[in-house]
DNA sequence: TTCTTTGTTCCGGA
DNA sequence: GTCCGGAACAAAGA
């Protein structure tokens, strides 16, 4: 389930691997997403360059020649491979070797020259690929309404303390909300209230100024550690030369339902609850 | 068979 | 009128 640190890592592995490369060729293998891939647009960015590769919130935005953009969204199990047929650097065996039959969730391909490609695959189909023109991008309903990044200095004490001053939500619930705050999904959210010592459940105008400066403070630690560490996902994200994020083994509550609390002194025990019918873990004994 | 996942949309209660 | 949570929805696999 790529969230932000994902999606980041995965832009960085994509301007390496594609940055500059023409397109030759399109090929629509399976136009069935969130949204269906819409044949006109995406035949039309044939012959076009890739200038560059941003992210905004979990979003890609694939820049091309002559001011059209691709945004990409990897819903829960979306997966860019890049094959590289004269480049054995880019382990084009491994994407081949992960499930014999991964191919057929395969989405798009995107032909560019010497036999390289770039693929989307996406098993569960929750992600999209749209073409907009560049100068309308900001326009979407995609992206008009986001929240700030969270690592950036607007997404600060004096922004949340504001917005948490008279709410009613909870604090998990906030921390989801891509309204306040863009690109957190369940696991990071779980994660950062377990090091926050703030239950999931807890009402957001309760949150005092100490606790409030801890949220800015591990939100943007466990971001910057995870896209340092690769990207952390559970099961589903690779990143494109099909290698699992390297952080998946680090996470204190998400999943770990009955486990002890890692943290020292505790000796609390994992418990997990539903919140808008999304999974949330604590430690009921550390975290108030 | 049921549960899980994301983000959006709709609905009803407060 | 606004705020908020809950449900439904898309799809596939364990």
């Amino acid at each position: 389930m790529p969230e932000l640190p994902e999606v980041e890592v995965v832009k960085k592995s994509l301007q390496y691997k594609v940055k500059n490369l023409s397109i030759t060729r399109v090929y629509i293998n399976n136009s069935k997403l969130r949204y269906k891939i819409n044949s006109r647009d995406f035949h039309r960015i044939k012959g076009r360059k890739i200038i560059s590769i941003k992210r905004r919130s979990k979003y890609l935005l694939i820049n091309l020649s002559q001011d059209l953009t691709i945004l990409a969204h990897l819903g829960m199990t979306g997966k860019f491979f890049v094959i590289g047929k004269n480049n054995k650097k880019q382990k084009t065996s491994f994407y081949y070797s992960i499930k014999k039959d991964e191919s057929k969730h395969d989405h798009l391909t995107l032909y560019f020259n010497k036999g390289i490609k770039l693929i989307y695959n996406d098993v569960r189909k929750f992600g999209f690929l749209k073409v907009f023109k560049s100068k309308n991008l900001h326009k979407s309903n995609h992206l008009k309404f986001l929240g700030p990044e969270p690592l950036n200095k607007d997404f600060n004490f004096h922004y949340i303390a504001r917005y948490f001053l008279d709410k009613k939500r909870t604090v998990k619930n906030l921390l989801m909300d891509q309204k306040f705050v863009s690109g957190l999904g369940n696991i990071y959210c779980n994660e950062i209230l377990f090091l926050c010592k703030i239950r999931p459940d807890r009402i957001a105008k309760k949150v005092n100024t100490k606790e409030l400066n801890n949220l800015i403070r591990y939100t943007k630690k466990i971001l910057k550690i995870s896209i340092i560490k690769g990207g952390s996902s559970i099961k589903d994200f690779v990143n494109t030369e099909g290698n699992s994020g390297a952080f998946q083994q680090k996470f204190n509550v998400y999943n770990k339902e009955k486990s002890e609390c890692n943290r020292k002194n505790c000796s609390g025990v994992i418990k997990k609850i539903y919140m808008s019918n999304r999974s949330s873990f604590f430690c009921p004994k550390c975290q108030k």
